[in-house]
DNA sequence: ATGCCGTTTCGTAAACGA
Protein backbone atom coordinates (compact mmCIF):
# COMPACT_ATOMS: atom_id res chain seq x y z
CA UNK A 1 0.00 0.00 0.00
CA UNK A 2 1.05 3.75 -0.42
CA UNK A 3 0.42 5.76 2.66
CA UNK A 4 0.73 9.66 2.03
CA UNK A 5 1.35 12.86 3.93
CA UNK A 6 0.39 16.24 2.80
CA UNK A 7 -0.45 19.86 4.57
CA UNK A 8 -2.54 21.13 2.20
CA UNK A 9 -3.13 24.78 3.50
CA UNK A 10 -6.80 25.07 3.29
CA UNK A 11 -8.89 21.98 1.77
CA UNK A 12 -11.15 24.49 0.23
CA UNK A 13 -8.61 26.50 -1.25
CA UNK A 14 -6.57 23.53 -2.74
CA UNK A 15 -9.82 21.29 -3.63
CA UNK A 16 -9.20 21.28 -7.00
CA UNK A 17 -5.41 20.35 -6.28
CA UNK A 18 -6.11 17.85 -3.66
CA UNK A 19 -8.45 16.25 -6.77
CA UNK A 20 -6.09 16.34 -9.24
CA UNK A 21 -3.53 14.91 -7.16
CA UNK A 22 -5.50 12.01 -5.71
CA UNK A 23 -6.22 11.19 -9.54
CA UNK A 24 -2.79 11.39 -10.02
CA UNK A 25 -0.99 9.71 -7.53
CA UNK A 26 -3.76 7.26 -6.19
CA UNK A 27 -2.17 6.57 -2.58
CA UNK A 28 -3.84 3.81 -0.58
CA UNK A 29 -4.35 6.66 2.55
CA UNK A 30 -3.55 10.33 2.25
CA UNK A 31 -3.05 11.76 5.44
CA UNK A 32 -3.81 15.62 5.04
CA UNK A 33 -2.80 18.55 7.48
CA UNK A 34 -4.36 22.03 7.66
CA UNK A 35 -7.64 21.91 6.39
CA UNK A 36 -8.78 24.88 8.04
CA UNK A 37 -12.19 23.64 7.79
CA UNK A 38 -15.25 22.49 10.19
CA UNK A 39 -15.71 18.82 9.68
CA UNK A 40 -19.51 20.17 7.92
CA UNK A 41 -17.36 22.14 5.46
CA UNK A 42 -14.96 19.44 4.30
CA UNK A 43 -15.53 18.38 0.52
CA UNK A 44 -16.77 15.11 1.48
CA UNK A 45 -18.36 14.05 -1.45
CA UNK A 46 -15.95 15.24 -4.39
CA UNK A 47 -13.64 13.01 -2.54
CA UNK A 48 -15.56 10.05 -2.16
CA UNK A 49 -16.37 10.10 -5.61
CA UNK A 50 -12.88 9.43 -6.04
CA UNK A 51 -12.88 6.28 -4.38
CA UNK A 52 -11.64 7.65 -0.81
CA UNK A 53 -13.62 6.76 2.64
CA UNK A 54 -13.16 10.32 4.80
CA UNK A 55 -12.41 10.82 8.32
CA UNK A 56 -11.86 14.53 9.23
CA UNK A 57 -10.56 16.57 12.50
CA UNK A 58 -11.32 20.04 11.76
CA UNK A 59 -11.61 23.36 13.41
CA UNK A 60 -12.99 26.72 12.42
CA UNK A 61 -10.15 28.68 10.49
CA UNK A 62 -7.03 27.27 11.38
CA UNK A 63 -5.27 23.47 11.89
CA UNK A 64 -7.66 20.28 11.14
CA UNK A 65 -6.61 16.90 9.45
CA UNK A 66 -8.02 14.27 7.79
CA UNK A 67 -7.64 11.17 6.44
CA UNK A 68 -8.25 9.24 3.40
CA UNK A 69 -8.24 5.56 2.23
CA UNK A 70 -9.69 3.45 -0.21
CA UNK A 71 -10.27 1.01 2.32
CA UNK A 72 -12.62 1.47 5.00
CA UNK A 73 -11.53 3.54 8.19
CA UNK A 74 -11.86 1.36 11.45
CA UNK A 75 -11.32 2.73 15.39
CA UNK A 76 -11.12 6.21 14.28
CA UNK A 77 -9.61 8.46 16.89
CA UNK A 78 -9.66 11.97 17.62
CA UNK A 79 -7.02 13.96 19.34
CA UNK A 80 -3.58 13.47 20.97
CA UNK A 81 -4.01 11.91 24.43
CA UNK A 82 -2.40 13.63 27.32
CA UNK A 83 -4.16 16.79 27.72
CA UNK A 84 -8.27 17.63 27.66
CA UNK A 85 -7.50 21.11 27.75
CA UNK A 86 -6.07 21.06 24.54
CA UNK A 87 -8.48 21.60 21.83
CA UNK A 88 -6.50 22.35 18.79
CA UNK A 89 -7.06 19.65 16.18
CA UNK A 90 -3.93 18.26 15.26
CA UNK A 91 -4.32 14.33 15.47
CA UNK A 92 -6.60 11.75 13.80
CA UNK A 93 -5.82 8.32 13.69
CA UNK A 94 -7.38 5.18 12.45
CA UNK A 95 -6.58 1.50 11.52
CA UNK A 96 -6.90 0.44 7.56
CA UNK A 97 -7.13 -3.15 7.07
CA UNK A 98 -6.50 -5.09 3.45
CA UNK A 99 -6.11 -8.83 3.09
CA UNK A 100 -2.29 -9.28 3.84
CA UNK A 101 -2.77 -7.14 6.99
CA UNK A 102 -3.26 -3.89 8.82
CA UNK A 103 -1.75 -0.28 9.41
CA UNK A 104 -2.49 1.74 12.61
CA UNK A 105 -1.84 5.09 10.99
CA UNK A 106 -2.30 8.72 12.62
CA UNK A 107 -2.11 12.29 10.58
CA UNK A 108 -0.65 14.74 12.51
CA UNK A 109 -0.19 18.50 12.51
CA UNK A 110 2.55 19.25 15.30
CA UNK A 111 2.82 22.99 15.90
CA UNK A 112 4.85 25.72 15.09
CA UNK A 113 6.21 27.08 18.23
CA UNK A 114 6.99 30.27 17.17
CA UNK A 115 8.17 32.48 18.08
CA UNK A 116 10.44 30.67 20.21
CA UNK A 117 10.10 33.45 23.29
CA UNK A 118 6.68 32.85 23.70
CA UNK A 119 3.90 30.01 25.15
CA UNK A 120 3.63 28.70 21.66
CA UNK A 121 7.19 27.42 22.00
CA UNK A 122 6.23 25.56 25.36
CA UNK A 123 2.76 24.13 23.52
CA UNK A 124 4.61 22.51 20.70
CA UNK A 125 7.19 21.09 23.47
CA UNK A 126 4.63 19.77 25.49
CA UNK A 127 2.80 18.27 22.47
CA UNK A 128 5.99 17.16 21.31
CA UNK A 129 6.53 15.13 24.66
CA UNK A 130 2.61 13.64 24.52
CA UNK A 131 3.21 12.49 20.91
CA UNK A 132 6.48 10.36 22.49
CA UNK A 133 4.08 9.22 25.39
CA UNK A 134 1.29 8.13 22.38
CA UNK A 135 3.69 6.89 20.31
CA UNK A 136 5.54 4.70 22.73
CA UNK A 137 2.25 3.70 23.52
CA UNK A 138 1.36 2.30 20.25
CA UNK A 139 4.12 -0.06 19.75
CA UNK A 140 2.21 -2.21 21.81
CA UNK A 141 -0.43 -2.74 19.06
CA UNK A 142 0.45 -5.77 16.83
CA UNK A 143 -0.07 -4.27 13.61
CA UNK A 144 2.59 -1.69 11.92
CA UNK A 145 2.17 2.16 12.75
CA UNK A 146 2.64 4.63 10.54
CA UNK A 147 2.99 8.08 12.12
CA UNK A 148 2.77 11.06 9.04
CA UNK A 149 1.98 14.38 9.04
CA UNK A 150 3.66 17.76 9.31
CA UNK A 151 5.88 17.49 11.92
CA UNK A 152 7.57 21.27 11.90
CA UNK A 153 11.06 20.19 13.18
CA UNK A 154 14.06 20.06 10.91
CA UNK A 155 15.97 17.62 11.98
CA UNK A 156 19.15 18.02 10.75
CA UNK A 157 21.20 20.29 8.92
CA UNK A 158 21.24 18.83 5.70
CA UNK A 159 17.32 19.02 5.67
CA UNK A 160 17.62 22.71 5.05
CA UNK A 161 19.04 24.22 1.71
CA UNK A 162 20.26 27.37 4.58
CA UNK A 163 20.15 25.78 8.06
CA UNK A 164 21.78 29.03 8.97
CA UNK A 165 18.64 30.90 8.47
CA UNK A 166 16.33 28.69 10.94
CA UNK A 167 18.97 28.88 14.00
CA UNK A 168 16.78 31.33 16.10
CA UNK A 169 13.74 29.52 14.38
CA UNK A 170 11.60 26.73 16.52
CA UNK A 171 11.48 24.40 13.64
CA UNK A 172 15.17 24.07 13.92
CA UNK A 173 15.72 24.44 18.00
CA UNK A 174 17.65 21.43 19.78
CA UNK A 175 14.81 21.08 22.42
CA UNK A 176 12.20 20.23 18.69
CA UNK A 177 15.57 18.35 17.36
CA UNK A 178 15.79 16.23 20.61
CA UNK A 179 12.32 15.29 20.84
CA UNK A 180 12.36 14.39 16.78
CA UNK A 181 15.36 12.26 18.20
CA UNK A 182 13.63 10.52 20.76
CA UNK A 183 10.62 9.50 18.32
CA UNK A 184 13.41 7.60 16.46
CA UNK A 185 14.72 6.00 19.54
CA UNK A 186 11.93 4.66 20.21
CA UNK A 187 11.61 2.72 17.22
CA UNK A 188 10.18 4.75 14.71
CA UNK A 189 11.99 5.01 11.30
CA UNK A 190 11.83 8.47 9.64
CA UNK A 191 11.08 6.79 6.26
CA UNK A 192 12.51 9.33 3.41
CA UNK A 193 16.08 9.98 5.28
CA UNK A 194 16.11 5.71 5.90
CA UNK A 195 15.65 5.29 1.65
CA UNK A 196 17.71 9.13 0.54
CA UNK A 197 21.12 10.15 2.39
CA UNK A 198 21.24 13.10 0.10
CA UNK A 199 20.38 16.59 0.90
CA UNK A 200 17.58 18.26 -0.95
CA UNK A 201 15.05 16.32 0.06
CA UNK A 202 12.85 19.54 0.69
CA UNK A 203 8.97 19.10 1.41
CA UNK A 204 8.36 22.87 1.97
CA UNK A 205 9.07 26.25 0.35
CA UNK A 206 7.76 29.44 1.22
CA UNK A 207 5.59 31.55 -0.67
CA UNK A 208 7.93 34.65 0.10
CA UNK A 209 10.76 35.82 -1.38
CA UNK A 210 11.11 33.24 -4.13
CA UNK A 211 11.66 30.21 -1.87
CA UNK A 212 10.32 28.05 -4.66
CA UNK A 213 12.13 29.40 -7.17
CA UNK A 214 15.57 29.57 -5.52
CA UNK A 215 15.45 25.87 -4.30
CA UNK A 216 15.00 27.52 -0.40
CA UNK A 217 13.49 24.36 1.00
CA UNK A 218 13.59 22.45 4.29
CA UNK A 219 12.37 18.70 4.99
CA UNK A 220 9.78 18.76 7.92
CA UNK A 221 6.81 16.29 6.71
CA UNK A 222 7.69 13.10 7.89
CA UNK A 223 6.50 9.40 8.06
CA UNK A 224 7.58 7.83 10.54
CA UNK A 225 7.48 4.20 10.55
CA UNK A 226 7.22 1.43 13.89
CA UNK A 227 9.74 -0.96 13.51
CA UNK A 228 7.15 -3.39 11.93
CA UNK A 229 6.37 -0.77 9.28
CA UNK A 230 9.84 0.09 8.79
CA UNK A 231 10.32 -3.59 8.06
CA UNK A 232 8.11 -2.83 5.15
CA UNK A 233 9.46 -0.14 3.54
CA UNK A 234 9.87 -0.78 -0.10
CA UNK A 235 10.37 3.07 -1.58
CA UNK A 236 9.57 6.85 -0.93
CA UNK A 237 8.62 9.37 -3.11
CA UNK A 238 8.28 13.21 -2.97
CA UNK A 239 5.37 15.01 -5.60
CA UNK A 240 7.81 18.26 -5.54
CA UNK A 241 6.16 19.36 -9.03
CA UNK A 242 2.78 19.60 -7.35
CA UNK A 243 4.98 22.92 -5.82
CA UNK A 244 4.81 24.22 -9.50
CA UNK A 245 1.14 24.08 -9.79
CA UNK A 246 -1.23 26.91 -9.78
CA UNK A 247 -2.31 27.93 -6.06
CA UNK A 248 -0.09 25.29 -4.70
CA UNK A 249 -0.03 24.87 -1.02
CA UNK A 250 3.76 25.33 0.67
CA UNK A 251 3.73 21.99 1.51
CA UNK A 252 4.09 18.57 -1.31
CA UNK A 253 3.02 15.68 -0.75
CA UNK A 254 5.43 12.75 0.68
CA UNK A 255 4.52 9.08 0.26
CA UNK A 256 6.09 5.34 0.98
CA UNK A 257 5.45 2.04 -0.25
CA UNK A 258 4.76 -0.43 2.46
CA UNK A 259 4.66 -3.99 1.75
CA UNK A 260 1.40 -4.88 3.12
C1' DA B 1 13.23 43.86 8.67
C1' DT B 2 7.52 44.59 12.80
C1' DG B 3 9.18 43.33 5.47
C1' DC B 4 8.31 39.68 1.38
C1' DC B 5 3.01 35.61 0.52
C1' DG B 6 -1.24 32.98 1.19
C1' DT B 7 -5.71 31.38 3.72
C1' DT B 8 -9.18 32.34 6.75
C1' DT B 9 -12.53 35.02 9.42
C1' DC B 10 -18.56 37.58 13.37
C1' DG B 11 -13.65 40.26 6.90
C1' DT B 12 -12.06 45.03 4.07
C1' DA B 13 -7.41 44.36 8.96
C1' DA B 14 -5.66 40.87 11.77
C1' DA B 15 -4.40 36.20 13.14
C1' DC B 16 -1.68 32.46 11.84
C1' DG B 17 1.71 30.21 9.51
C1' DA B 18 7.22 28.60 8.90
Amino acid sequence: MTVATWNINGVKARLESLTRWLEEASPDIACLQEIKSVDEAFPVEAVERLGYNVATHGQKGFNGVALLAKRPLEDVTRGLPGDDGDVHARWIEATVSTERGAVRIASLYLPNGNPVASDKFGYKLAWMDRLLAHAEALLANDEPVVLAGDYNVIPEPEDARFPERWTDDALFQPESRARHRALAHLGYLDAQRAVDRSGDLYTFWDYQAGAWQRNNGIRIDHLMLSPGAADRLERVAVDKHTRGWPKPSDHVPVSAVLDI
